[in-house]
DNA sequence: TATTGACAACTTGTCATACAGGAGTACCAT
DNA sequence: ATGGTACTCCTGTATGACAAGTTGTCAATA
């Protein structure tokens, strides 16, 4: 059973009651109160006990739901997912800055996302093909439109990435490609500022997003995993020769 | 400026309301919609934006917040802190437990394993070769010698695993399996008591080990993709399959 | 003119209430 | 026994209200 709450501890200062039942809750898990698997008391049960209102219990379950700490389900109540700060796969905000850390997470990137070529090519649902192909038309427009904001490029380039890896169904493709991306986001939009005179470059780009879109629309795996290579091995060079650019070469 | 909101995009599957607009406002912020420093729209401006109650944006505010990303100071607003998820990848601990889950687990560990076996074999150190033979021939020994733990053969195997992804010399592959393979681990110690019965089933996995060490070895880096997609193929459906006999089929 | 202070117009934080919809559970008819 | 059916509890969402913090305006005052 539950056993007994932490109390209530008043913590004065500038926080929040929100942050208060935060920390109580959160307190509650870490020391084995509730033990993993085991289902939390109602929100309302939790409000009347914290004297605070359903909304405060909320907001509170949100944020450690955000740490993965909790999770809900309607109809059911909230469990406990982890007794611990989870400590996941990360990458640090300085190793963007090394050439050759740069070059190693390009290279992660390729084995994450060739395969996402070959598994969405395998059993994408065609709405997701469909996706993937206006993701591939959206960076074509947004690279020859000579575009109105730098970051416009980078974002349709990710986009189309993202697409990709959308259409395997698997979401941890997509999570850990959301995470490598958005690290990859900073230093590709440092680098597009030089693209930019580079010119041609880019339509190449789209050219191989195209090529990838088509693989992935026949259902050919096997092709969808060569393209894909292709174009992360073209696509890495060129980011790497315009880090080089930047300057001299960093370590 | 604010600019122009990423649309609301419906994403539908088992989503929530608080879900998708959590995923809008992150994917804003990471795409520069708002940069760092600035303030959002009200909370009332959102929802009528979203179309949706006040309740639902705070409760995805309330996430972003405790990921880092944004604050908020009553009578202020609520300010972008950083424009990128200060949480990396993370696996729940709860979705071991669902085999659909362990099947998206085990496919992104395909993409990751496929690669990091080629680019072994196309650049691993003389000491990093003997490693993985070594590994091999250990697991070898722990399976053929009717193992006194239970969890050796199990440890054997990951380390053979490990042993490819740290002749890659690339930190980031290495890192990222750790993470995967400690996820993996406990569920992998459940199945393998059956395994024992099941006996010649882990003598295949010792052949598929030495093949794929054997490519690396000489330094043949699409066969050794090819034996290690056979490898992980087999191993994924042996483990699916004791998984599926511990308990019906969950989910 | 420069300063001050009241005030209006915002914002987030919190409360209360209500209802829809998912998920168990007990009970009743067959 | 068995299968369906209310009943009940839970989270998800909507709505309206008010408290409390912040900022800008603007007039009164020194």
């Amino acid at each position: 059973m539950t056993g007994n709450l932490q109390a209530p501890a008043p913590l004065v200062d500038g926080a929040t009651l929100s942050d208060q039942v935060t920390e109580v809750l959160r307190q509650n898990v870490v020391n084995g109160v509730w033990s993993v698997g085991e289902v939390l008391p109602s929100e309302s049960t939790l409000a009347g006990y914290f004297d605070v209102s359903r909304t405060v219990i909320r907001e509170a379950v949100a944020r450690l739901k955000a740490e993965g700490m909790l999770s809900s389900r309607q109809g059911r109540g909230a469990f406990v997912e982890s007794n611990r700060p989870r400590q996941g796969f990360a990458i640090s905000e300085r190793d963007m800055e090394s050439q050759r850390k740069l070059e190693q997470i390009l290279e992660l990137r390729m084995g994450l996302e060739i395969e996402a070529a070959a598994i969405a090519a395998a059993r994408a649902t065609p709405e997701a093909r469909e996706g993937i192909q206006r993701a591939a038309d959206a960076y074509g427009r947004a690279i020859r439109g000579a575009g109105p904001a730098v970051d416009t490029g980078v974002n349709a380039d990710l986009a189309f990435h993202r697409a990709v890896c959308e259409a395997t169904g698997n979401s941890y493709y997509l999570s850990l490609f959301n995470y490598l991306g958005a690290s990859l986001r900073e230093t590709m939009l440092a680098g597009r500022l030089q693209a930019i005179k580079v010119g041609g470059e880019s339509r190449d780009a789209v050219q191989e997003h195209h090529a990838v879109a088509a693989a992935i629309a026949r259902g050919d795996a096997e092709s969808a995993r060569q393209r894909m290579r292709d174009h992360l091995q073209m696509s890495s060079a060129r980011l790497l020769a315009r880090f080089k650019m930047k300057d001299g070469l960093s370590e």
